[in-house]
Formats: structure tokens, C-alpha cells, sequence
RNA sequence: GUGAUUGUAGCUCAGUUGGUUAGAGCACCGGAUUGUGGUUCCGGGGGUCGUGGGUUCAAAUCCCAUCAGUCACCCCA
């Protein structure tokens, strides 16, 4: 029989799991220093939830679940006869995988809105599905690390974002460049331009910049129509490296002054705080996401070819799409996924990120027991212990002790059973004693052992 | 959704204009070494050549289809 897994989605053995391990917990440990809370939403909502979130494209994304029962009978004749999916999927399915983890938030939101105190900062590691096709650094299946704070408008949590970027990415060892700009620059530039309607395109356009280049981001404003004169004024927009031009740019306009105050507020938080890594004003800045409406984030890794890998924003109204009130609030991802590729290529894990046990060795099974008992002693010193199951030769077991990189292994054969003693064996080093059995744990707890 | 590309041992790959029994390294198992791994030497097992069809005296090799992976675009983390 041949098996497989589903497309976009992987198997990840020991070390792999250490190595996401220690990306996540670094992440969730300055998570928690900032005061942020951990909540968890179920794998799957309700398609309601989900659908009409993401844009069109968004729902063909989405994952869903086929109804229990017999869902055909349920679903009415002409729908099936039509081979409409769209239509059909409502009778189908009421249930989808979750598609990102800011939904899923908003929503926890207006459901508990009255347990939780505002501003509430809360942060989310969990896993999300989309049925995109794969490929590098894209999956199916993929874990989001997010943190949010939402009811409070105060720029001192853009700063504190840019901290948190700041020392996570330090403490992976990651040199990164933090990118700020904020989307009323962007609309206040198709303000003066007069091309609100085409904000969007616009901004799409400019996001695109460091992908296609200028040329391609004039054909694609070519294409919209737009004037030369409008083209030229956003080049110029986006050629701006500090505030003090845009803010003579946008001169009479009020939304682009109010953008640049944020950002100098922003600024001025962060004035005496050592940063390690880069921020950088980037107007070409404007991320995809259309809810963002104020501040805009992005974090991409210097010295290697990767897409962002990390990102978020400020936004209005995250609640009003469920009906709750309507609550702003600010928040960030980190790609961890992509933060894990980046870390191979640039071997950033550290050598020593997990520990093996100590292996106790018996030449007989008839000293097994006699080796449980150790290993039981071991254990209930909170050493790390494992014992092999008798009746292998040495050198299997050997073998085994080094394949699973143990750092030591006691060895039980018919001298130290007579003696009542065990031989320790650094498996590094390849240094042997003999000592007694007293002696094991002291000697495995000194510090140079850890 | 659009396009490109690759499928040969557990893994990484070689395999000539189509031509005898499809190879290598690593990994695995055994031995040299009956109480010592990681180094060395010797030996061994392991393949429907992704799948199905076609062309041919003859197909891993050429053609068609299909499935799977990878990469790029759209979009996104």
C-alpha cells in the first residue's frame, strides 16, 4: 500500500519539532513579558464566520467540511442538477478549517466581549489551513504566532511592536529590517491626487514595487489610466526616505499630516530604546490587507531571499463585521514557517537544542531489573533516563546510545552487578569510570554535565 | 486558477545514439571485535525505474495520458 500525505502538508520528526519548538517558545516568551494573554479558537467555524472575510479569492481558499450524515439528501435537486458549487457548498457544508487567526480573534471577541477588559492584548499560536497551491516557504497547513491588542488607540503599542520584532528576531539570531509606514499616508496620496476610487489598485501597485520594479509599477498605474502628472507625484511619494519631505508633500492635506505625526509619535517612544536591529520609514511600504488603516509593518530578513517574515498593522472596527461594537485595535504575525527556512539556511539553530537521556546499559537481561531500579533513582532526580530493553549485544546498544546522541551511559554488566557499583561512560569524551552507585546522580547533576 | 519543471534503493543522485543481469555514495543488517559507540576494513539485504497505455525485435531512455512533488505567477504567511 502506498501512502501519502495530503499536498501542502508535512510530517515533522524529532528534530524538526525541537527546532519549531525553540522558534515558538522564543516567540511566546516575549509574548508574555509584553503582557500579552494566550486564547485558543477550534480548528474549525462556522462557514458564516469565515466566508465573505477574505475577499473572493479568499473563499475559494478556504477549507471545508463536508457535512456528517447523509449530506445529499439535504441538499435541494436543482442546486445539484445546476453543478453550481458555490450554491451547492451552503447545503454541503457548514464548516470550515480556520483560514487565518484575526478572524477567528474578532469574532472570540464579540462572543466573550464582556469577560475580557480593554485594551485586551492577546496572543494566539495556532495552526491554519488554506487551499492554496504550495510552494517554497507555502503550505496548506501552517502555524500563525499572532499577537493583538484591541480598544485602545495609543501609538505606544506601534512601538511596542517594533520591540518585540525587535527582540525576538535578536534572541533567533535573525538580522532584520523592520519596515514602518502608515496606510493615511497612502490614501492621503490618492487624495491629493485625486484617485481615491482607485486607492486600492494603487496601493496593490505600490506593494508590488520591490517585486516589478518602478517600470512595472508605471504599468500598472498606465493601465488604471492614470495621468502621467498623478504617476509622477506618486514616484515621488515613494522615493521619500524621511518625514520631514512627506510632510511638506502632503502640505494641505490633513490625513497626510495626521500620518506623519503617528509615525513621529511612534519615533519618539522609541528614542531612547536600544534597538538591534533596523526600523526604516519605507513609503513603498503598504501590505495587502485592506483593513489596515493606520500603521503598517513589515519585517523582512537581511542576507537571504525570503518573502516577509513577519508583518501587521493598525485597524478600525476588527468587531463591526460580527456586529459587536465597533473595536480598533493593532496587531502583528510572525511567519514562522518562513522564519524556520531562514534559520536552515543560515544554520542560526543552536547545536545543543535538545537533550538526550542518559542511557543505562545491561549485558544480561538478568541485571534488568537491577538497572530499573537506577533508572527509577535517575528519574526521580529530574535526570533525563531511559534504559535499554535487554538482550542486545554491546555494541547495538552502543550503537543505539550514540544514534540517539546520548552525552552518557551507565553500564551494567556481571562486574558492577557483583560490585554493586556502574560504570559511567561520557560518551563525548569517551571517558569511563567506574563508581559507585551513591555516586551516579551527584555525579550526573554537576553543572558541567548540562 | 495560470505556467514551467522533476519522478530510478530508506535518502542524495548517476545511467551514453533505445541494446545483456539498472549502478554509486550515505543509511540499514552481519562479521573482523563473546564488555564498548562515534573512525577503519570485509561481506550482505534492499528496485512493479511514479502509474497506465502506445511505438519497437528490444524502453529507465521515445510518444500519449494520468498521478505526485517542486518552482514561478495570482494571492499570501
Amino acid at each position: 500500500m502506498k501512502v501519502n500525505i495530503p499536498k501542502g502538508t508535512r510530517d515533522f520528526g524529532p528534530q524538526e519539532i525541537y527546532k519549531r519548538k525553540y522558534i515558538f517558545n522564543t516567540i511566546k516568551k516575549y509574548f508574555e513579558l509584553f503582557g500579552y494573554v494566550p486564547i485558543e479558537t477550534p480548528a474549525m467555524e462556522n462557514l458564516d464566520t469565515l466566508t465573505g472575510k477574505y475577499g473572493e479569492e479568499g473563499d475559494q481558499l478556504l477549507f471545508k467540511v463536508l457535512n456528517n450524515g447523509d449530506f445529499l439528501k439535504k441538499v435541494s435537486p436543482d442546486i445539484l442538477e445546476e453543478k453550481n458549487s458555490p450554491k451547492a457548498v451552503k447545503q454541503l457544508s457548514k464548516r470550515g478549517l480556520k483560514y487565518d487567526l484575526t478572524i477567528p480573534f474578532a469574532r472570540y471577541v464579540v462572543m466573550h466581549r464582556n469577560e475580557i477588559n480593554i485594551p485586551f492584548k492577546r496572543y494566539q499560536i495556532q495552526p491554519v489551513w488554506r487551499a492554496d497551491r504550495p510552494q517554497k516557504g507555502r503550505y496548506q497547513e501552517f502555524y500563525q504566532c499572532d499577537a493583538d491588542v484591541i480598544g485602545s488607540s495609543s501609538l505606544q503599542y506601534e512601538a511596542e511592536f517594533v520591540q518585540l520584532f525587535d527582540k525576538v528576531f535578536r534572541d533567533l539570531g535573525i538580522s532584520v529590517d523592520i519596515k514602518i509606514n502608515n496606510r493615511k499616508l497612502l490614501t492621503a496620496l490618492s487624495i491629493l491626487i485625486n484617485e481615491e476610487e482607485n486607492l486600492t489598485s494603487i496601493t496593490t501597485a505600490i506593494d508590488k514595487l520591490d517585486k516589478i520594479g518602478e517600470s512595472g509599477v508605471v504599468n500598472i498605474l498606465k493601465k488604471l489610466k492614470l495621468p502621467d502628472a498623478k504617476i509622477t507625484s506618486i514616484l515621488k511619494f515613494l522615493s521619500f526616505r524621511n518625514l520631514s519631505d512627506v510632510r511638506e508633500f502632503f502640505n494641505d492635506i490633513e490625513l497626510g499630516q495626521l500620518g506623519v505625526k503617528e509615525l513621529e509619535e511612534i519615533y519618539s517612544f522609541l528614542t531612547n530604546q536600544q534597538l538591534t536591529n533596523t526600523l526604516t520609514f519605507d513609503p513603498t511600504l503598504a501590505r495587502g490587507l485592506n483593513y489596515y488603516t493606520g500603521t503598517i509593518f513589515e519585517v523582512a530578513a537581511k542576507n537571504v531571499e525570503m518573502g516577509s517574515i513577519g508583518g501587521g498593522g493598525r485597524y478600525d472596527d476588527l468587531t463591526k463585521v460580527f456586529g459587536g461594537e465597533a473595536l480598533g485595535g493593532i496587531g502583528i504575525s510572525f511567519g514562522a514557517e518562513r522564519i524556520f527556512d531562514v534559520m536552515e539556511e543560515l544554520k542560526l539553530f543552536p547545536p545543543k537544542i535538545k537533550s538526550a537521556p542518559v542511557l543505562i546499559l545491561t549485558l544480561d537481561p538478568i541485571y534488568q531489573q537491577h538497572g530499573y531500579t537506577i533508572l527509577n533513582t535517575l528519574r526521580d532526580e529530574g535526570i533525563k533516563a531511559d534504559l535499554y530493553p535487554a538482550g542486545d549485544k554491546m555494541k547495538k546498544q552502543m550503537k543505539y546510545a550514540n544514534n540517539i546522541n546520548c552525552q552518557f551511559v551507565i553500564i551494567i554488566g556481571e562486574e558492577e552487578f557483583r560490585n554493586q557499583n556502574a560504570s559511567l561512560k561520557n560518551m563525548i569524551t569517551g571517558e569511563q569510570v567506574t563508581i559507585d552507585r551513591d555516586e551516579i546522580v551527584e555525579k550526573l547533576l554537576k553543572p558541567e554535565n548540562h
